[in-house]
DNA sequence: CAGGTGAATATGTGCAGACATAATAAACTT
DNA sequence: AAGTTTATTATGTCTGCACATATTCACCTG
C-alpha cells in the first residue's frame, strides 16, 4: 500500500474504532495528525473521516474535534425501487391490473395528509401488482392533477401509475411511514387473502416544493420482507 | 451569490432536472464544462454531482459522462436509534423489564441466521421495553458469548442489551429484515394485546467479521409507524 | 466483416495551500 | 463573580493542478 486512497484510510480508522484503540466517546487525533501519520494530505483524512460522520461512526464538531460515537446511530438506507424492478430483479415476471380509475373525493385523512382544503376532488386509481401471475401488492392511490399533470394521456394499462409519475413528474421530497396493519376488505379481496391478515403497508406522500403530487398506501402480500444491510 | 459552494452548485443542477431543462435520461455536461459555467472549480462540481449521484438522481459512469437516472431509485435513510434513546426523544420516559436471561440451544432457524453449528448454546434475553410505563416493543434477543464477551458481567436490568452492545461490541455489519407478522402467544403476553393482532417487526443479524454477534426479533405494540423523509 | 488494439475522454482521486466558520478557551472588563 | 470580548483551534470547503482509471470509439488487421 504506497499510496494511500481514502478508502484506506478510512478502513485504517474503522479498524482502530473495532479494536477498541479509540474507544468510544474518545477523541481521535486531528486531521491534520492523521495525515502527517498516514503520510497523506489532510483533504484525503477529510473525506474519509467525513464518510464514517456520514455513517454515524464517528460526531465531528469544528474546534471539539472529532469523537468516537457513542451511541452510533445506525443508518440503514432502503432503496425504493420501481415495483416493477424490484419484481423483475428477483427474475420473476410482471404484470399489473388496473381495478380503478375515478375522480372522487378523498376521505379526510388523505386529504389531511396532502395538506389539501377541503371539496378537492382527487383522481382515485386501485392497482393491483403481480409478480409470476400472483398478487404481490395492492396500491391505493390519490393523484393530484394540479401537479401530476399528463396524467390523464397516460395508458395506465401498459405502464403502472407509479411508474408513470417517476418518469414524468420530478418530486422534491415525500414522507415515508413503514408499518403492520390488518388487511381491509378491499386489500384481502385484492390479494386473496383472509382479511385481517397481517400485512405489511408503506404509505409515501411526495411533493413537489410545497404543492402534494401523490398519497399512495401500498399493501403487500403476506410473506413480503423489506430487506437491508448496514 | 458571489462564490459558489458545492451546494449552490447541487442545488442549481438539481433545480434544472426539476425543470426537466435535463428531462430523465439526458446527458449533462460535463464537470469541466459546469465548472466553467458556473465559475468554479471542477473539483466543487464534482462534490456536487457526487452527492446526487448517491442519492440516485444522477447516473455517472467514466467516459461515458453524467445522466439523469431514468427511474431515480429513491434511498430512504432510517435512523436505527436504540430503543431508550428512540424513547426519550419523543418525550416519553423510557423503561424496560427483563423477562427472560437463560443459556439455551437456539432455534434452527435462529441458528440458520447466525450461521452456527448445530448444538451451540446461545443467551437467550426476552426485554419488554416501555414507553411511559406502556409496552412497546417486545425484544427477543440470542448472543453468542464468544463475540459479545463481558455479557455476563453486565447488569442488563439497568442498561438494556440492546444499549449494553452498542457500547461495548463494536459490529462490523448486519442484515436487516421489516416485515408484518400476526403477534405470538409470548409477543401478544408481554406487548398485552390479543394474540394474532398484525404487529410491526424488525429482525436484525449483527457481525463482527466473519461472526456472528447476536440476533434479535423486535415485536414493535400495534400502531408504531417507523417514518422517514426522503 | 469480426475481432483485437490503442487513442481519446469523462469521471475518480490525490495534493498542497488558502481562507471560512464554528466553537471553545482565555483574557479582560465591570 | 459574572458577563463580554478576543484569540485560538479543528473542522469545513474552495482552488488549481496532476495523474489514475474505466470506458468508449475509431482504427487497424486478418
Amino acid at each position: 500500500m504506497r499510496q494511500k486512497s481514502y478508502q484506506d484510510i478510512r478502513a485504517l480508522v474503522l479498524a482502530r474504532i473495532h479494536a477498541q484503540i479509540w474507544p468510544p466517546g474518545a477523541r481521535i487525533p486531528g486531521e491534520a495528525d492523521l495525515a502527517a501519520e498516514f503520510g497523506c494530505a489532510r483533504a484525503t483524512v477529510n473525506r474519509a473521516l467525513r464518510e464514517l460522520a456520514e455513517a454515524g461512526l464517528i460526531e465531528r464538531r469544528r474546534k471539539a474535534g472529532t469523537r468516537v460515537a457513542v451511541n452510533p446511530v445506525r443508518k440503514a438506507t432502503l432503496e425504493l425501487p420501481v415495483v416493477r424492478l424490484e419484481v423483475e430483479g428477483r427474475g420473476e415476471t410482471y404484470d399489473h391490473k388496473l381495478l380503478l380509475r375515478e375522480t372522487e373525493t378523498p376521505p379526510d385523512h388523505v386529504r389531511a395528509r396532502m395538506n389539501l382544503p377541503a371539496g378537492v376532488r382527487l383522481l382515485h386509481l386501485k392497482t393491483l401488482h403481480m409478480a409470476d401471475a400472483c398478487p404481490y401488492m395492492f396500491e391505493d392511490r390519490w393523484l393530484n392533477r394540479r401537479t401530476a399533470t399528463g396524467i390523464d394521456a397516460a395508458d395506465l394499462n401498459r405502464i403502472s401509475a407509479n411508474e408513470w409519475l417517476v418518469q414524468n413528474v420530478p418530486f422534491s421530497g415525500g414522507d415515508i411511514a413503514f408499518f403492520a396493519a390488518a388487511a381491509s376488505g378491499d386489500e384481502a379481496g385484492a390479494l386473496n387473502i383472509a382479511p385481517e391478515t397481517a400485512i405489511f403497508v408503506v404509505e409515501r406522500t411526495t411533493w413537489r416544493g410545497l404543492d402534494p403530487v401523490t398519497a399512495t398506501r401500498l399493501a403487500y402480500a403476506p410473506g413480503y420482507r423489506m430487506t437491508t444491510r448496514i
